[in-house]
RNA sequence: GCGACCGUGGCGGAAUUGGUAGACGCGCAGGACUUAGGAUCCUGUGGGGUAACCCGUGGGGGUUCGAGUCCCUCCGGUCGCACCA
């Protein structure tokens, strides 16, 4: 036999990456094909690092899931692009003085080569980008459609201002009160005119529909959480000035023990019920919490700490109709409910630290006497509330609302947590978000044949301090004729949010060669939803709340057919360096590229699975690597081996292995576990190595399953073996249950529960015959001996247990 | 504080879901081949013990013939949300 060839990963690498593009085995036939399998993994920002580790991990996983689905016979479109616009780019660009128009296509073009080189199954003629007005063309134009279903909306809302910078901020670039640029100049708030979704709409079904997709656990609980529903009531509190003050509860049995009331600082109320001599002090309180930053507010949270000015006015507390102080506080938030509580110390903590501090009255409505306050628990018996005394929180509550409702003093009310989407963004990379404001007919959206309003190249894109984006100095840009009456106009200077570009991507991957439409019916008819989508939870609230509201809206417009886009969702794990998050201020960030080089993408590419379980993420650590290499160069030898003899048959242990194998890969393979799947093979390897070297039968099977980990390789692997087309239309082994369950097991013989001997024994052999080859065992006999046999277990095929 | 997850050899991690703990890999030790080995190939590798055996999955308790797996409790860690009424 001749010695094999040295495995070189870069030749290997790249003559099947040539073939694949030369023969188009990544390009399925979108418009015929009989099996479609959309594989979507969550498309990378192209940041001017370049790809890291964290993506190549998501991306192989991803990419293994498509090419073994590929090997079963489906046609599989692994589509990728990239989410270009948005702040980080900007920022970036305005950091190191490039524009981003610039910038964005250097960036790409590096993620793109990156990509190609770690041999992802991309169907590269389907590439997009967010940045591209093809594209955005069609994120205007749902931005239109949302805007003509009445989803849009316009509202004040405040907004993080940084003096320094002279813009607004996105909440991540405010780093505890502080613009993350100056870190000693404080952000300020502001109240701006911005464009709103109104997501919380359709929050009862984002969250209803949550129970028939197939996801993460992890992800559904995360999405379950940020929609945040809670039950409860609305109860009115009659005040003086004629104007009820409305509170949102969840615990309305505890209305007895309500003996103030707190309006946010901001409540529109506030006003109206403070007493002259009392208005100073309010004013003084509201600018207060008003420069109030993040960072103090926490530490009050967190400290327990509350502040407040009472009003000088009492409302009437519904149920006693006691008179009860109206105070403003700054631990009620006015974005949530109606933006004022009534105050139950004895029955919520934070209730009870303000009235502590502020000396109000505690009284008791649950539970007894001797259990501590504040008691919060809602399995309590109500007491010192009237006729409603004895009765369990729960019934009570409800025959509260219901005696309430009654004088129009309570409704049932179910509250979400979720707020409106605010898609403003004054800022300039970004689409433009295509409204025309006219003088008379007010905002206008821009004809759908306009599209796209293209965003002007303009090279100063820095902000400034007017409060408006920089795209209203362009001039020509900007003034333009109201579509509908002609009257002069200008235009909306606002971008949209970069969730609103990813929010629909996977709508446009199939039909990124129509300008007519955004996605074709046909196609998308054929195509989605998405059959598998992998991506990290880091994206488990925004993107796939806003993608699944998104799409919802567009089934309810009658645009798609389907109402949920992804109905199978796995998020993979976080990949860390030495136990710690990789990052860039830690110094431990890993970049694939030089690995790639010094190892070969097949071997990175497994690398990185093995290194711990895909969904649950691992630690990242050079040294494994080498033992991956070794198995690849382990497959090397034994196929090139078996490429230079004849076949021979299986031997039985040969074949009971490669049976119980396929079962595992294929088994662990379709549920993500690929570090187990590849530990599988290669305790077939190494069993191959030992008692069936030089054997096709052997080592083909083997070739399929390891393609999805290491294509190049198994594609040059099985040329090697002789056949002429590629190792892709190869079709995946299938096991058989008999064969790899074999005729003689194992078992474990327990006396006590402890074990005392093994074995060896036919399949499916009886417990009196197992029992007596048990009581054959000298080391049994010991434990059993001189005592007699109360109770034998037996598990067929496995455990054998005596009870003396 | 609330929610989710986790804790297994020197290290990364397995364990058919209550049935032989430590698969697979790294590392390490001994040996072979070598001018050489950081290449390759054998052998060994949870701890203790000459051995029979004993101990062992963060600590403690429980259920069970049998617990890494289930229950209670405590300790430690990761992630998400957080003054959400």
């Amino acid at each position: 036999m001749t010695t094999p060839p040295v495995y070189d990963p870069a030749t290997v690498e790249a003559v099947a990456q040539e073939r694949w593009a030369r023969e188009r085995t990544n390009e399925p036939d979108l418009d015929r094909a009989a099996r479609p399998f959309y594989n979507l993994m969550m498309f990378p920002y192209p940041s001017a690092e370049g790809l890291h580790v964290g993506n190549m991990f998501a991306f192989t996983g991803a990419d293994i899931f498509g090419r073994f689905k590929r090997l079963q016979g489906y046609d599989v479109f692994e589509p990728i692009g990239f989410d270009a616009f948005g702040i980080h780019s900007e920022n970036y660009a305005l950091n190191v003085g490039e524009h981003p128009a610039r910038l964005i296509p250097r960036n790409i073009a590096t993620f793109r080569r990156q990509l190609r080189r770690f041999g992802g199954m991309f169907d590269w003629r389907h590439e997009l980008s967010t940045t591209d007005p093809r594209y955005y063309r069609w994120t205007q134009w749902i931005f239109l459609q949302l805007f003509k279903a009445g989803r849009a909306v316009r509202k004040q809302a405040a907004v993080n201002w940084c003096p320094a910078c002279k813009t607004v901020l996105a909440n991540e670039q405010v780093i505890d009160g502080y613009c993350e640029r100056h870190p000693d100049v404080k952000v300020e708030q502001r109240f701006l005119e911005q464009w709103f979704f109104s997501i919380t709409h359709y929050a009862e079904r984002l969250l209803a529909n949550l129970e028939g997709l197939d996801w993460s656990a992890s992800t559904v609980a995360m999405q379950r959480n940020w929609i945040g529903k809670s039950e409860g009531a609305e109860l009115i509190f009659e005040t003086p000035v004629g104007r009820p003050i409305t509170v949102f509860t969840t615990r309305p049995d505890t209305v007895f023990g309500a003996t103030y009331l707190v309006l946010a600082p901001e409540h529109p109320l506030v006003d109206a019920l403070t007493t002259p001599d009392r208005l100073d002090a309010i004013r003084a309180y509201q600018r207060e919490v008003a420069a109030k930053d993040v960072v103090t507010r926490k530490v009050a949270a967190s400290e327990k700490r509350k502040s407040g000015v009472f009003l000088g006015t009492y409302a009437r507390n519904p149920a006693t109709g006691a008179a009860i102080p109206i105070w403003a506080a700054d631990y009620v938030l006015m974005e949530y409910g109606t933006g004022a509580i009534m105050g139950v110390p004895a029955h919520d903590a934070r209730d009870f630290d303000f009235a502590t501090q502020f000396a109000l009255p505690i009284v008791r409505v649950v539970g007894r006497a001797e259990e501590p306050l504040p008691f919060e628990a809602v399995d309590g018996t109500l007491v010192n509330s009237g006729a409603f005394d004895g009765l369990s929180c729960l019934d009570g509550g409800r025959r509260i609302v219901a005696w309430l409702g009654e004088r129009r003093l309570a409704t049932p009310r179910v509250q979400y947590r979720l707020h409106d989407w605010c898609i403003s963004r004054q800022r300039y990379w970004g689409p433009p978000i295509p409204i025309i404001y006219c003088p008379d007919c007010g905002p206008v959206g821009v004809p759908e044949q306009d599209l796209p309003v293209e965003l002007p190249l303009i090279e100063d894109f820095r902000p400034d301090d007017t409060g408006v984006s920089p795209l209203a100095r362009h001039r020509e840009w900007y003034f333009v004729p109201c579509p509908r009456c002609g009257a002069p106009g200008r235009r909306e200077t606002d971008v949209s949010d970069t969730f609103l570009d990813s929010s629909w991507y996977f709508l446009r991957y199939p039909s990124t060669d129509s300008d007519d439409r955004a996605w074709d019916v046909a196609r998308t008819k054929r195509w989605l939803p998405v059959t598998s989508y992998i991506g990290g939870n880091e994206h488990a609230v925004l993107h796939l709340l806003y993608a699944r509201f998104i799409t919802m809206v567009l089934c309810e417009l009658g645009h798609v057919d389907f109402e949920e886009p992804f109905p199978r969702l796995r998020a993979h794990g976080l990949i860390v360096k030495d136990g710690a998050k990789m990052s860039k201020s830690r110094g431990n960030v890993v970049i694939p590229d030089t690995y790639i080089q010094k190892w070969g993408a097949d071997t990175f590419r497994m690398y990185l699975m093995f290194l711990g379980s895909f969904q649950e993420g691992g630690d990242f650590r050079d040294e494994g690597i080498t033992g991956i290499r070794r198995f690849l160069e382990k497959v090397w030898l034994l196929a090139h081996e078996a490429a230079g003899a004849p076949a021979q048959p299986l031997s039985a242990a040969i074949e009971r292995k490669l049976h119980q194998t396929i079962r595992k890969v294929t088994a662990d393979t379709e549920q993500l576990d690929y570090n187990t799947a590849i530990a599988a093979m290669m305790e077939y390897v190494n069993l191959v190595r030992e008692e069936s070297r030089g054997n096709r039968p052997a080592v083909e099977p083997l070739l399929v399953m390891l393609a999805p980990y290491a294509p190049h390789l198994a594609e040059a692997l099985w040329t090697r073996l002789g056949h002429g087309a590629s190792i892709f239309t190869a079709r995946w082994p299938v096991h058989d249950e008999r064969l790899a369950a074999g005729d003689e097991v194992e078992i474990a013989v327990q006396v006590n529960g402890r074990l005392r001997g093994r074995l060896a024994i036919p399949r499916g052999l009886g417990e009196a015959e197992v029992r007596e080859l048990a009581l054959a065992d000298p080391t049994v006999r010991k434990f059993v001996d001189g005592h007699a046999i109360r109770k034998t277990i037996y598990v067929p095929d496995r455990v054998l247990n005596l009870v003396v």
